[in-house]
DNA sequence: TGTACATCAGTGAACGCGCGTTCACTGATGTAC
DNA sequence: TGTACATCAGTGAACGCGCGTTCACTGATGTAC
């Protein structure tokens, strides 16, 4: 479990909050949230136990911390999805196919890294930033803004009826995050392949065609 | 925490399996899956620890039983939701009705019953069993099976084209699940009552033109 | 440039906690004769 | 109907475990004069 501890010159760490964030990071890849382990952490970080408080009000603090990393890592996830869209030439056609791409984006992060996706979306959040889930990664911004912002470009192409355009968010995500638990910690945990693929298809289909 | 411990005036139990089972359930009731305490199972069935061994091969057995528990309940609620539509004289719309029902009392378990919910769903299961997920409950159904019932409705009466029937469970099973999973567990936990029953009427709504 | 000093990041030891699980056992119950 | 006996549900004590967190501290660092 515990990782050798890195030999440290100086008194200071340097940058310990970051080594703790890091350590953290790495738990939650592992075990979700919950395998997130303060003590462990400060072991990683070849510190004492209770140096974590100089940085973290408590282990919740550094759960916190740990899900907006992963909010951060999971909207990079998209943004590269997003960047992938080929251009048809049709601007109603290249709205549906980014949002599809958000999508994608968004069910290939909790299949290749289902510890951080349940570390990002499965951690109760403060209720203010909900609106603005998680921090910036890479991208600068945060999953609810992407896929926010390509739901406006359906708007603006006039695929997405001005009168749906309200809380879809919600709905888009819904659909696409309920997959996701699904098949990585729920009851349909170790599906197959192709029916997971099957499965992200259609139900990508299905909010093309509902949305 | 702990509940007074039934006198007991024989030796033995009587139901002790049962009573394990009840205490867990009402532990999950209160906090999740996470919340199954095995030791404290066996102080709310005035017994001493180690019995419990007699029952369960270890606490993840115990937790399995409870989730099962959960979702008889999950579908007794579908089940009574389904059973309150009534009939318009169009068997198509009448279908549409009846997978919208299903919708509702998912959801509606999910937000009277968060913590049987997460016990209900978000345990992972044996695979072989997932695919008629849960133990029946008073309905003599799972909930799978309740879903896949109402589905086939839908194809019957040629509301859901024939093609798109196989696998249709798993699409409109993850839309409803991750708005379930989203306010009682994840960044939108918390929302507040209106913008969930928006939401809900809405996803079924999508659920309803995507399916 | 040199020195005194305040700051505060990290130390070391300890705490209480309750958990899941194993051991060797006991004694009420149901069954066979 | 009475008795001997096997079964096995529950006992009592103990285990090792690692956790989060608090305490009083020390000593490297950066700053003010």
């Amino acid at each position: 479990m515990s990782v050798p501890a890195p030999a440290r010159s100086t008194y200071r760490h340097g940058d310990l909050r970051q080594a703790l964030l890091e350590a953290g990071v790495e738990m939650a890849r592992q075990g979700g949230p919950d395998a997130v382990v303060l003590r462990e952490a400060t072991r990683r970080a070849g510190v004492s136990p209770n140096a974590a408080y100089r940085h973290f009000a408590d282990r919740d603090a550094l759960v916190q911390a740990v899900s907006d990393t992963a909010q951060g890592l999971a909207a990079d996830r998209m943004a590269t999805a997003l960047a992938a869209v080929e251009p048809t030439g049709s601007a109603p056609a290249d709205a549906r196919l980014r949002l599809r791409a958000v999508g994608t984006g968004y069910l290939q992060f909790a299949r290749e890294e289902p510890g951080l996706f349940r570390a990002a979306f499965s951690v109760p959040h403060d209720l203010n930033e909900a609106m603005s889930v998680g921090k910036r990664g890479a991208s600068g911004q945060t999953p609810f803004q992407t896929l926010a912002g390509v739901l406006d470009e359906l708007a603006e192409t006039g695929v997405l009826p001005p009168a749906r355009r309200p809380g879809a968010e919600l709905l888009a995500w819904s659909s696409v995050h309920g997959l996701g638990m699904l098949i990585i910690d729920g009851p349909l945990r170790g599906l197959d392949e192709a029916t997971v693929e099957f499965a992200t298809e259609h139900l990508l289909d299905l909010v093309d065609r509902g949305i």
